[in-house]
DNA sequence: ATACATACC
DNA sequence: AACTGGTATGTAT
């Protein structure tokens, strides 16, 4: 889409804007799933899960009543479950959406579905992994794990040590960013459920990209496929979207956090972080004074309102932003005590960087919130990666990175589109080259070249595959990107697709490679 | 190095 | 009927 060859760096890929998390599942709306103990109780199961509509049930039951099959029933049920969470994550108490209504939706949307199935078996495999985990589990559960917790708590002794109280820290948020801006010049939206919508590639009405918060009221929300949404709010306005209009909004933003901390970071479009520490100094005002007066300015300028986070470093800003959004925001202050009470009971969920999968993952092995961390972090330790294990220990004691820098180097760049299922060769390819001239074209825009060259192809079953090749050298052109990505996707016909893709990794700028596709200044030079 | 999955906006 | 695009990173092999 052409509205993004202006766009800069990395924040060109913003498409659907943040996903506002105003519904959270609690944890209590959580059904406790049977994958946590391994053991299958149907009873349990059905009760939990009592008010799914009656012919699913009796369709997902089956004609057979064997234990693999209650198994299966388990499973679905678990996925139903996820469905309903992944698109209507509708607080307990919430009446404005009619639960059985819900649950007939996406029944309905979800029969014969490709994306239906694939999500099933995406889910098995989680749950495989999982239950793999949790037979690992089921052998130290017993353990006194003596060793480990001294390993653990000599680690986190480590974490301390990177701890940094004295940076003052913001993350600002736009509010509804998107629908917002719309409503500003169609001012009758605003008591109305809008959207706007993108990417209609594959026929319908495409993807959502914003929803304001009437749209939300119905369970309407960005990254929801647009015949699901109207099947839930049928009276939904849509909109065009206008990158160019948020874009200049942005921009208006962006000069006001330019007044506060010149080296601000943007996250995308309507979102950033910045450093207030220095600008402290050059005023009376406390932290929440700076930040009303940031927000004040931000809606003078562009009368949009902003939510916004302060906190000590970037992770807890990020999570503090949610706390009074929309147009609110929450200061944590920079105390141990202060901050282990933030943090304590929040759900793992709200870490950044806890996604739908993780969290299942945590439930299983009894973490639900970032409380339930530290009891488990012998067990943990024991489970989980290295990494993954010191990422939840610094989310624990609340530890994170303070620094706010606007540079930023490329790793990768990429094309990729969807399309009505293709599956002659000739098609295929064509469609190929067209790929690879706009990645050529966006390669030249940005100055790139780069040596590892990535297919990726999404088949009509929704099935993702990948392939990759490092080559001797730098490429930018489109026929060697066509070529070499050509010589990938042979390998994989005859398939039928609905997505192509070109990435190209291992990027250098041009001007650093002479014409064999040799870097210039290289490591070698350091050395 | 490659493949696949997860997460973010 | 119908479920995006761009980038980064973690996990496994």
């Amino acid at each position: 889409m052409d509205h993004h060859d202006e766009d800069d760096a990395h924040l060109s890929s913003q498409i659907v804007e943040e996903e506002d998390l105003l519904f959270d599942d609690g944890p209590s709306e959580q059904p406790s799933l049977d994958e946590t103990t391994g053991n299958a109780d149907i009873d349990k199961i059905t009760a939990q899960h009592s008010d799914i509509d009656e012919t699913l049930r009796v369709r997902l039951a089956g004609p057979s009543t064997s234990k693999v099959n209650y198994h299966a029933l388990q499973r679905l049920f678990t996925f139903i479950e996820f469905l309903i969470n992944y698109y209507f994550p509708i607080q307990a108490g919430m009446d404005s959406v009619d639960k059985a209504k819900v649950n007939e939706i996406i029944y309905e949307v979800s029969k014969g579905s490709s994306f239906f199935e694939n999500e099933r078996k995406k889910d098995n495999a989680v749950t495989g992994r999982i239950n793999a985990l949790l037979s690992k589990y089921e052998r130290i559960k017993n353990d006194v794990l003596s060793e480990e917790f001294i390993i653990v708590d000599n680690m986190i002794e480590e974490l301390e040590d990177e701890r940094d109280l004295n940076q003052c820290i913001v993350h600002i948020d736009m509010d509804a960013f998107y629908a917002s801006v719309e409503e500003l010049d169609q001012p009758h939206l605003k008591t109305v459920p809008m959207v706007s919508f993108a990417f209609q590639a594959v026929g319908g009405i495409g993807m959502l990209c914003t929803s304001n918060y009437e749209a939300r009221k119905f369970g309407v929300r960005s990254a929801m496929p647009g015949y699901i949404a109207l099947k839930l709010c049928p009276q939904l306005k849509i909109v065009p979207l206008n990158f160019s209009k948020y874009r200049e909004a942005s921009a208006k933003v962006r000069s006001v956090f330019e007044q506060y901390d010149p080296h601000y970071c943007p996250m995308s479009l309507d979102e950033a972080y910045l450093n207030i520490t220095e600008h402290l100094k050059t005023t009376n005002k406390s932290p929440p004074e700076v930040v009303v007066e940031i927000r004040d300015k931000i809606f003078k300028e562009t009368l949009l309102t902003a939510s916004a986070g302060i906190a000590a470093n970037k992770m807890l800003a990020k999570m503090c932003t949610d706390v009074n959004k929309p147009n609110g925001q929450f200061y944590l202050k920079s105390e141990l005590a202060d901050i282990q009470e933030f943090i304590n009971p929040l759900s793992i969920r709200k870490i950044p960087g806890v996604g739908r999968v993780t969290e299942r993952v945590l439930n299983a092995l009894n973490v639900n919130t970032c409380k339930d961390i530290y009891p488990q972090r012998a067990m943990l330790y024991k489970l989980l990666s290295d990494i993954s294990f010191k990422f939840l220990l610094r989310a624990h004691l609340g530890i994170g990175s303070t620094s706010v820098d606007s540079e930023y180097v490329r790793k990768s760049i990429s094309v990729e589109r969807t399309f009505r299922s293709l599956s002659s060769r000739t098609d295929l390819y064509f469609k190929l080259k067209d790929i690879a001239q706009k990645l050529a074209k966006d390669l030249e825009s940005k100055n790139l070249c780069g040596k590892t060259l990535g297919l990726k192809i999404k088949l009509t079953s929704f099935e993702v595959r990948t392939r990759a090749k490092t080559l001797p050298g730098n490429i930018y052109k489109q026929e060697d990107l066509e070529k070499y990505a050509s010589q990938l996707l042979e390998k994989e016909l005859p398939v039928s697709l609905r997505l192509m893709g070109i990435r190209l990794s291992s990027l250098c700028s041009r001007d650093e490679i002479d014409q064999k596709g040799v870097k210039r200044v290289g490591i070698c030079t350091i050395f």
